[in-house]
RNA sequence: GGGCUAGUGGCGGAAUGGCAGACGCGAGCGACUUAAAAUCGCUUGAGGAAACUCGUGUGGGUUCGACUCCCACCUGGCCCACCA
């Protein structure tokens, strides 16, 4: 391979630097002795390190390669500290795209999807990570999806899977659904360009709801704390009460109308109540002389896409629907509107508006002149409903609340207020959440088939367990309209029914792939049992996950999804343990031009060409040096000349190490300098195995060079320090603390040194806090805290010592110039700061 | 609108409250070469001949000492977004 920039080899006897042979050749050794392979009976400890397994897109890019490499610079370093490291990888293979490319190009989705992960993997095994193949998972293959069925059966037998009407975007000209993705911003379909609208439809519910207490908890992990807190807003736990208020339709019959409120010390103050526009008591509690304004307000907010809806800025709007409730407290009536500010997804769908402390009631009453009442007075100031212009939120003292006046503002109150609405058969307290169940119906191809079927005697049943999979079709074709061919196979839908052998249909909709992927790490433990979805005792061998590693965009879905999935199985008995992931760590994310990478934006940058050029140690370790690895990076036409510089100091390693391979071993060189090559050698074992066991991959590389140039300035002041025992062991300490970042090239070198075993089944070294002191200290010293002077003390000096060294210093003398310093700090080893 | 996060040379970035700019890229000069590339050496925040002064988004504060801690603001990124 020819490239400008690697070197001559100025020497012919030395080996020359060849990263694309090595690589290879480590590569089929390394495969060949299984060394990538994570034994399940092996009496090391084990260490679960594992990364979100990707989609299987078709090409594998940089980002990707930031990611995976990250993960097994880490995996490698546990390794290396004698743990037995399962580092497996998958391909989460359901999902659109592949429908896509079917609709658009003809191919069968399974072709497409596997032809696209043989390129990946092979693409993957370039970059000589400790993938162990042996347990790779596909979870759109019958031997997986089975079992992603089976979990459904399960969750179904438990009653945590259940059957609901829901939206879906419809394109009323495709006639099909679409998935959120499929609609563009301004509503439209992404096919036809028609208006989406939301229709509703029979789905699939689990009911991740039942777990949201439990969710909350993280029992024995230690994660981000951004991580959590973010699934907790997700999760959105809120307490307050429900209280039943009571209406009159214009049939003349009663109807209850619970509302949700976290605020019942402020039901003094409702002056009117709000439907959703979908609640199902709109059309009872419509009299009929507003019935056309009614129906037409619920039209337009049906109308709406989710981005106008829930758009905060935007003017309230409603209609009031001739009804009234009779306030329990106040004895009032209060007036009844609709408004698409209420949803019909949280609480009842129904609220009771307390304009005077919510802001929502607030610009709702100002719109329309409704009236306002304090139920709170500042305790500073008056305020009077005419002229407050926001809503008085959370301060004062309670008014016109009957035998609750000058109650504080605390959560004492709401108690009080709480017991009471309890104590008159009002109402009761009630924890709500803002997590919704979990709709994993797709009305899509390309999943795993919902394992039931719809008889006419026996309605809804299970397909059973000893039937499963319910295998998808492979050979299907599709409608322009791209709706899913499933409902037009007459041999997929036409069944049996389970119950009474009569005729039935199957389910036509398929699994959300969060359902595939919450899962897979269970299957990576044991990957061919065909038992189960796992085999019991290597579950317990190698569960939970120690390291799990992944962007942070998967914390509210994926990350909450796999718990509740893991909660629900330790329930049902499966799992011995609640958490499936241990510690958790997101990679920063790798932007072109400050924008995602993605293949469908055709911004993706391509890491072969890279390997190709430098080799994977190069494009590996270059990757781990732009930054830290938390924080991802930014990819510029002018990034990808730096890896020239770590090609350089690969190229130097190999230079430093086969240049010493010529000196005879066991000479002797004053010990002075062989403490020098020892204190330099514990000083960067310290610093660098600090920096890779933090993921610090950035700083623990310049540690590396460091090192590297100081050994080569010693190499060149005194060539004979290269025959030493301490340069060997230094020269060892470099290969063995590079290997992870750069496996190939250091196993080479190791090689060439004369170990006759991998340099990946190395120990770490061990630093000596002995070996790395110094005998001179640089002080800084200071005078009102600007920097006047550097001194060398020897390190053990004591203070009053170094006190008088530094002030008798000319130069500092001369500052002083006779003044009584009034004060002295002294910071041992680092500075003197005097203080005229 | 709420939450989180970041802002340091020409660029990527480094600094348990203690030498700002480590390490690397790029650039400049030099060595080697007929020449170029590669390699090696030196220089490289700004101003200044130098002594020295200024300098980590802006403005305050705490401290002997602040990139780092506190307050307010400006700008970007991410997540959530009328959740009663």
């Amino acid at each position: 391979m020819d490239t400008q920039i690697k070197p001559e080899a100025n020497r012919a006897e030395k080996p020359v630097y060849r990263p694309t042979d090595i690589e290879s050749k480590w590569q089929k050794i390394w495969e060949e002795a299984g060394a990538n392979h994570a034994p399940d009976d092996d009496s090391r400890p084990k260490f679960y390190n594992l990364v979100m397994f990707p989609y299987p897109s078709g090409d594998l890019h940089i980002g990707h390669w930031y990611n995976y490499t990250g993960v097994d610079v880490f995996g490698r370093l546990m390794r290396m500290k004698g743990y037995n490291v399962m580092q497996p990888l998958g391909f989460d293979a359901f999902g659109l795209p592949a429908e896509n490319a079917a609709i658009k190009r003809g191919v069968q989705a399974r072709k497409w999807t596997l032809s696209n992960i043989a390129k990946m993997r092979s693409q993957l095994k370039t970059m000589g990570g400790i993938w162990d193949w042996q347990r790779e998972v596909i979870t759109c293959n019958p031997d997986y999806y089975k079992w992603t069925e089976w979990f459904f059966l399960k969750l179904y037998e438990k009653g945590l899977a259940y059957r609901a009407k829901a939206p879906v975007n419809w394109c009323p000209s495709c006639q099909t659904v679409l998935a959120n993705e499929q609609v563009l911003a301004d509503g439209t379909c992404e096919r036809c360009s028609t208006l989406v609208y939301k229709r509703d439809l029979e789905q699939w519910f689990f009911r991740i709801t039942a777990y949201a207490d439990r969710l909350l908890e993280y029992k024995d992990v230690s994660w981000p704390e951004k991580t959590m807190l973010m699934q907790r807003n997700w999760i959105g736990r809120s307490e307050g009460a429900r209280v039943n208020f009571k209406a009159t339709g214009w049939d003349s019959q009663e109807y209850d109308l619970p509302i949700f409120t976290t605020r019942p010390d402020t039901v003094y103050g409702i002056t009117f109540f709000v439907l959703a526009p979908e609640h199902p008591l709109v059309e009872k509690l419509t009299t009929p002389d507003k019935q056309a304004e009614v129906n037409a307000y619920i039209e337009k907010a049906r109308g709406e896409t989710d981005i106008e809806r829930q758009s905060t800025d935007r003017e309230k709007s409603g209609v009031f629907i001739g009804s009234y409730v009779i306030s329990p407290f106040t004895g009032e009536k209060v007036p009844i509107w609709i408004s698409d500010y209420v949803l019909m997804g949280y609480g009842t769908g129904a609220i009771m508006a307390v304009p005077a402390h919510d802001q929502r009631d607030f610009e709702f009453a100002r719109k329309f002149n409704l009236p306002i009442r304090l139920v709170y007075m500042p305790d500073d100031r008056d305020l009077s409903e005419d002229s407050m212009n926001e809503a008085l939120v959370h301060e004062g003292h309670v008014v016109n609340s009957g035998a609750f006046n000058g109650l504080p503002d605390n959560q004492e109150t709401v108690k009080q207020f709480i017991d009471h609405i309890e104590h008159e058969g009002l109402g009761n307290a009630e924890v709500n959440y803002r997590v919704r169940d979990w709709l994993i119906s797709r009305q899509r191809y390309w999943g795993a088939p919902i394992p039931m079927v719809y008889c006419d005697i026996d309605g809804i049943q299970p397909v059973p367990e000893e039937q499963l999979p319910v295998l998808l079709p492979e050979e299907v074709e599709f409608k322009p309209t791209g709706e899913s061919p499933l409902k037009y196979i007459p041999e997929f839908v036409n069944t049996t029914c389970p119950k009474c052998g009569g005729p039935a249909r199957r389910e036509t909709d398929t699994m959300d792939t969060f359902m595939c992927s919450s899962w897979y790490f269970l299957r990576y433990c044991s990957p061919l049992f065909d038992g189960g979805a796992f085999e019991p005792n290597l579950i317990k061998k190698w569960m939970p996950v120690d390291q799990y590693t992944g962007g942070a965009e998967h914390a509210t879905m994926h990350l909450l999804y796999a718990r509740f999935f893991t909660m629900a199985l330790h329930d049902m008995g499966y799992l011995n343990f609640e958490e499936p992931f241990t510690r958790l760590f997101h990679q920063g994310t790798i932007l072109r031009d400050s924008k995602k990478m993605s293949k469908s934006k055709g911004n993706v940058v391509a890491p072969d060409v890279l390997v190709n050029q430098y080799g994977a140690d190069a494009v590996r370790a270059f990757l781990m040096f732009l930054g830290p690895f938390d924080k991802g990076g930014n990819w510029t036409d002018t990034t990808e000349m730096q890896i020239g510089g770590i090609y350089r100091f690969l190229s130097r390693v190999w230079a430093l190490v086969t240049d010493t391979v010529a000196f005879d071993k066991g000479g002797s060189v004053d010990s002075k300098i062989e403490a020098a090559v020892r204190r330099l050698q514990h000083k960067t074992i310290r610093r660098v195995l600090q920096d890779l066991e933090s993921w610090q991959f950035n700083t623990a590389l310049s540690g590396l060079m460091e090192y590297n140039n100081g050994l080569i300035k010693m190499a060149q002041d005194t060539p004979a320090v290269q025959a030493s025992v301490a340069w060997r062991e230094a020269l060892d300490t470099m290969l063995v603390l590079l290997a992870p970042l750069s496996p190939h090239i250091t196993e080479e070198l190791w090689q060439i040194t004369g170990h006759e075993t991998s340099i990946h089944i190395e120990t770490l070294p061990i630093y000596d806090a002995a070996l790395a002191a110094d005998d001179l200290v640089t002080l800084v010293v200071q005078i009102n805290g600007k920097l006047r002077e550097r001194i060398d003390i020897p390190a053990d000096m004591g203070e009053e010592e170094v006190k008088q060294t530094v002030l008798s210093a000319p130069k500092i003398a001369a500052a002083v110039s006779g003044a009584t310093p009034k004060k002295i700090i002294y910071v041992p080893g680092k500075l003197v700061n005097i203080v005229l």
